[in-house]
RNA sequence: GGAGAGUUCGCAUAGUGGCCGAGUGCGCUCGCUUGGAAAGCGGGUAUACCUUAAUCGGUAUCGAGGGUUCGAAUCCCUCACUCUCCGCCA
């Protein structure tokens, strides 16, 4: 959510910030500056009836002020009322409102996101290379027709060397933060609708979340956690930054999608994923955002896989985000970049929407955070990008030096039996 | 799933319809005192919104929402959470 005041007093600026990611039509400003008017207008009313109201509350009032202070309170009542309802509508405008991009942020859609960095060659083979649908199935490591048979299409089975490269990999990434002074959660993967309101998912992603009879859906990203760990709480300065890293299986239901083209574990209906979250103060969130990002790539990095780092245009970043970067790893049976961490900078935006504060020594005044969050990393697409990058003319797998030492043994290929 | 007890200002507690946005203790903080400290004494110590240049002031908030009432922390209803006992339990 945006800040009502800083509208006001930028209003061109921040129409055309705006308009970098939001159709003209969809963006009426004056709307809910009307609204705001109108806010203010009646609070002033009703506030003045019931400061008066209050003063003959104060003692015992004889039978005369009863019947008047009767009809002050239908008054009350109706105004109340109308407030109410003018919030209501306002606040909808207002959280309908994206993020303000950052200065740097392009306009336009995922046709302007811009590649800024790219580690490594493009894999080159010297014979024909399988796809990891096919790599996976012949080593016997996911087992997709029996997950298909348990639970549907869009799942599968981690088994053996499979089940222990998926879960080396999340070893690693665990590793890595902790060492970068992140503290580890593992929360609950089913949320109530509060939570996913607060954390921004809905309304918009309802359709997109699995919910359970007891009206928890199940969480889409431990996101949806982390931003709102600190909800409603006022925290001290001198805690600030809060560098968290979660783990959690993420569900989503995908509906009605691409899985021709995705085959395989390249989008499903659950997979692993760890990411990064950041409590910061304002003054701290660029640079913080740098961080993050480099420690993303350099995550990546460790790993040897081929990968680019795209920069995203305003229309592609999610709406609470101020910037965003993409990390996509090469997956050559596609020829394309897949998407495997998102580096965002909320600026405030989120911490208004869950009050999210911090109580700033310099000035005694209460401040709202800033949020960042990254993927650090998701696996769904990176076993198939290890499985396919680094496979051999037997169609065994190299193992990433790094994992090896999460692996019995130092496993270092995964082959036939 | 059943029965009961709870949820008040950072913490602990007081408060059963108007004098309660809320007392007391602890904590924190400022000042006095002191060579310095402790003790002691005195002051301050929530959040949001409206108003204001700012202060002052006003309104709301005693788990959440609704109701009764001229007036609700206090009475009624619904919900959430915590604790205790019983039942069930892959």
């Amino acid at each position: 959510m945006l800040d009502i005041k800083y509208l006001r007093e930028n209003e061109v600026k921040v129409k055309a910030a705006l308009l970098k990611r939001m159709d003209p039509a969809d963006l009426d400003l004056a709307t809910i500056f009307s609204l705001d008017d109108k806010r203010k207008e009646i609070i002033g009313k009703v506030e003045e009836l019931k400061s008066e109201r209050n003063k003959f509350s104060k003692t015992k009032p004889d039978a005369a002020t009863i019947t008047r202070m009767k009809s002050l309170g239908e008054e009350i009542a109706a105004l109340d009322s109308d407030l109410a309802n003018v919030e209501a509508d306002f606040s909808d405008k207002m959280l309908a409102l994206p993020n303000i991009p950052a200065d740097d942020v392009v306009a336009g859609g995922k046709e302007n996101n811009k590649v800024v960095y790219t580690f490594s060659e493009l894999p080159k083979f010297d014979f024909t290379p399988k796809d990891h649908v096919e790599l996976a199935t012949t080593l016997d490591i996911i087992d997709y027709e029996r997950a298909a048979k348990m639970s549907g299409s869009g799942f599968w089975i981690y088994k053996g060397a499979g089940a222990l490269l998926e879960w080396a990999l999340l070893n690693y990434f665990i590793d890595f933060h902790t060492t970068n002074g992140y503290t580890f959660i593992i929360p609950p993967f089913l949320l109530n609708e509060a939570s996913a309101t607060a954390s921004g998912h809905l309304p918009k992603f309802r359709d997109d979340l699995f919910w359970t009879e007891d009206k928890l859906c199940l969480n889409a990203t431990s996101e949806m956690m982390l931003g709102n760990y600190h909800r409603d709480e006022i925290l001290s300065a001198a805690e600030l930054p809060h560098k968290y890293f979660a783990y959690s299986a993420c569900f989503r239901r995908e509906a009605g999608s691409y899985r021709k083209e995705e085959r395989g574990m390249i989008r499903g209906h659950q997979f692993n994923k760890i990411e990064m979250f950041q409590y910061t103060r304002p003054e701290e969130s660029w640079t913080a955002f740098d961080q993050m990002r480099s420690q993303a790539e350099k995550l990546l990095a460790g790993l040897g896989l081929h990968f680019q780092t795209s920069q995203l245009a305003a229309g592609d970043c999610s709406a609470a985000m101020a910037k965003t970067i993409d990390l996509e790893v090469w997956i050559p049976s596609m020829g394309i970049y897949k998407e495997v961490s998102s580096v965002s900078n909320s600026l405030d935006y989120q911490c208004r929407r869950g009050a999210m504060r911090f109580k700033n020594k310099e000035t005694g005044k209460t401040e709202f955070m800033h949020t960042l969050n990254g993927s650090g990393l998701a696996t769904s697409r990176l076993l198939p990008a290890i499985l396919e990058q680094f496979q051999q003319a037997d169609g065994s797998v190299v193992v990433p030096e790094v994992l090896r030492r999460f692996l019995p043994n130092n496993l270092s290929v995964i082959s036939l039996k």
